[in-house]
DNA sequence: ACTACACGCGCC
DNA sequence: AAAGGGCGCGTGTAGT
């Protein structure tokens, strides 16, 4: 019980993931659905089945819980006995199904009830975590409509790339006595051409002995077939990921129009990052490219895709954290990196000049504990140059310096560190400096309380447009979610996108970290952008969450035909 | 055959 | 001694 305690308490700073499949059942199902219960059922997933505090992996069933602290009687086993595959619920029948998802959400909330003052530090955040994480659900069944055609350019490019320099690297190795198929990705026969058949000499091994053939090296060798092995990896990395394995998560749907489309979903983990941020997989739209980004195109015919960035957003969170007034104006009121520079070199540069990268690197890379070292090779200049650059910088905002200084204290002294919402990161330091790894452990008290509440604002953000949109149609939010999880289900089975019955409002459709995707009906563009960007910026729900949050953020939209386009 | 890990690399 | 925060995912290698 104790363990159960402390795994509870050292998850705290989740307290929010969620079930939603269940909840769809029983919207879909017309079942009365109780607030507390889906409340139940987001608190005790987030505290069992995601990822716990980083030093205290366990993993309790919702039903172990229940049966081991409520004397509840195990209720799971008739509907798993049913499943033709462990986890799927296809094979069981719908009444079945339904009483399971009742039962999970009732003992999940009475266990919450149960034990919610031992693990809960705020009602409100918590509430606040369970909205954003609702919101996300309903970007993931919201999903994207990607343009057939524009895939295929994009898939099209990316493979030629691969093919010629596939061509090129054949061409060299096989002229140099290579007699294998000479695979560019495997790193045996990589060896076997640079160092014993052209006789390079290994600039260093791998641990296990065996000569280095890793980027850096490769890099390092100044030899053109060692470039070409560079490049094609870096193109095969773009094939394998957004060509091949995005491919299979597309599911055709018919013309919209004049477009071939086709339909993903999201599976958007609202909790899945240490940091409160969200996560994304199968695909993981967080890291495509400009070049990928532009296979989504709108649902509607006539429609816009809108991005809408939060500017320097985590810049702006440290000024306000860190009370420094003139990094935090450089960001609210000045031009940014811009201002940092003149601070740093007392000289007006332009935006793309070497100054502005510099202070860009220097803002960026000592929020995340960047060294001396590594700026110096960013920056490509000598490392005591890079040093000298960094005491400018402290001196200039002493603020900045203070904030650091006083997480390194707080992480020894609490073994933790908390966001301004209140979320706690544990990371224990039972040797104090000595604990092993402290210098990683110090970044992330620097970083954690930055990059939280900037996923506090973009999660706010979410629920907040999201809500705006909804009045501006006299829409509640459960018609909505009703309305999304049928759409959802046809299009999952295959239903053309023209015969669901898409909604005829704009919607969020993502959410990448700093910025919100939305889909824009053809209806009220230009009105719907400019909601968008006065939600944003007014926040709302975070700032009545986090009522000394005050500072002003701005919004940068790009609004066009294709997500990232014009 | 399987899992675990390290690495590289896309994004913020 | 030096160390860049947060992810997902494809690949190859090492170990079982």
């Amino acid at each position: 019980m104790q363990e159960i305690i402390e795994a509870l308490h050292s998850a705290s700073w989740l307290a929010g993931h969620s079930l939603p499949g269940d909840i769809d059942q029983l919207l879909l199902a017309g079942l009365p659905c109780r607030p507390e219960w889906v409340y139940g059922v987001k608190c005790l997933d987030s505290l069992l089945l995601s990822r716990m505090a980083d030093e205290n992996r366990l993993s309790y069933g919702l039903e172990d819980l229940a049966c081991t602290l409520l004397s509840a009687s195990p209720w799971k086993g008739a509907s798993t006995a049913l499943m033709a595959t462990p986890g799927n619920m296809a094979s069981v029948p719908p009444e079945i199904r339904k009483e399971r998802c009742r039962l999970d959400a009732w003992w999940a909330y009475k266990l919450v009830e149960a034990l919610w003052p031992t693990f809960v530090a705020s009602r409100s955040l918590v509430e606040f975590t369970h909205r954003v994480a609702w919101a996300i659900h309903r970007v993931c069944l919201a999903g994207a409509v990607v343009d057939l055609d524009e895939f295929d350019r994009m898939a099209g490019n990316i493979t030629e790339q691969v093919a010629d320099l596939l061509w090129e690297i054949h061409r060299e190795v096989t002229a140099h006595g290579f007699t294998e198929t000479f695979a560019p990705t495997n790193d045996h026969h990589i060896r076997v051409y640079l160092y014993d058949i052209l006789g390079l000499v290994p600039p260093k091994h791998t641990k296990t002995g065996l000569a280095a053939v890793d980027k850096s090296t490769l890099q390092s060798l100044s030899h053109p077939v060692a470039d070409l092995l560079v490049e094609y990896s870096r193109w095969d990395k773009l094939r394998s990921t957004y060509v091949d394995s995005l491919r299979v998560c597309v599911s055709p749907t018919g013309d919209s129009g004049s477009a071939r489309v086709g339909w993903l979903r999201w599976h958007i983990n609202p909790l899945g990052a240490r940091t409160g941020r969200r996560t994304s997989e199968n695909p993981n739209s967080q890291n495509w490219p400009e070049s990928v980004r532009r296979i989504v195109r709108s649902r509607w015919p006539a429609g816009h895709i809108g991005d809408f960035d939060f500017k320097a957003l985590e810049p702006v969170i440290l000024g306000w954290v860190a009370e420094d007034e003139r990094f935090l104006s450089a960001f609210t009121k000045g031009k940014g990196y811009v201002d940092v520079a003149w601070w740093l070199f007392k000289k007006r540069v332009e935006e793309g000049t070497k100054e502005y990268k510099a202070a860009k690197a220097i803002v960026l890379g000592t929020n995340y504990g960047m060294g001396a070292g590594t700026l110096a090779r960013a920056l490509g200049t000598d490392v005591d140059v890079a040093a000298r650059l960094r005491r400018t910088y402290f001196g200039a905002f002493p603020g900045v310096h203070a904030y650091m200084a006083g997480r390194r204290a707080e992480l020894l002294n609490t073994g933790q560190v908390v966001s301004r919402t209140g979320r706690v990161r544990r990371l224990p330091v039972p040797d104090g400096e000595e604990t092993p790894g402290f210098k990683h452990l110090e970044n992330v008290a620097v970083n954690f309380p930055i990059q939280s509440f900037a996923a506090d604002v973009t999660g706010s953000a979410v629920v907040d447009v999201e809500a705006a949109l909804l009045r501006e149609q006299n829409q509640t939010l459960t018609e909505h979610h009703q309305h999304l999880a049928r759409i959802e289900k046809n299009l999952t089975n295959g239903h053309p996108l023209g015969t669901v019955g898409l909604m005829e409002y704009s919607l969020v459709e993502n959410e990448v970290h700093d910025s919100l995707v939305l889909d824009i009906h053809s209806a009220h563009p230009e009105r719907d952008t400019e909601l968008v960007v006065e939600t944003m910026q007014a926040l709302p729900t975070l700032r009545r969450l986090v009522p000394s949050f005050t500072i002003p953020l701005r919004v940068k939209v790009q609004r066009g035909t294709s997500w990232g386009g014009q």
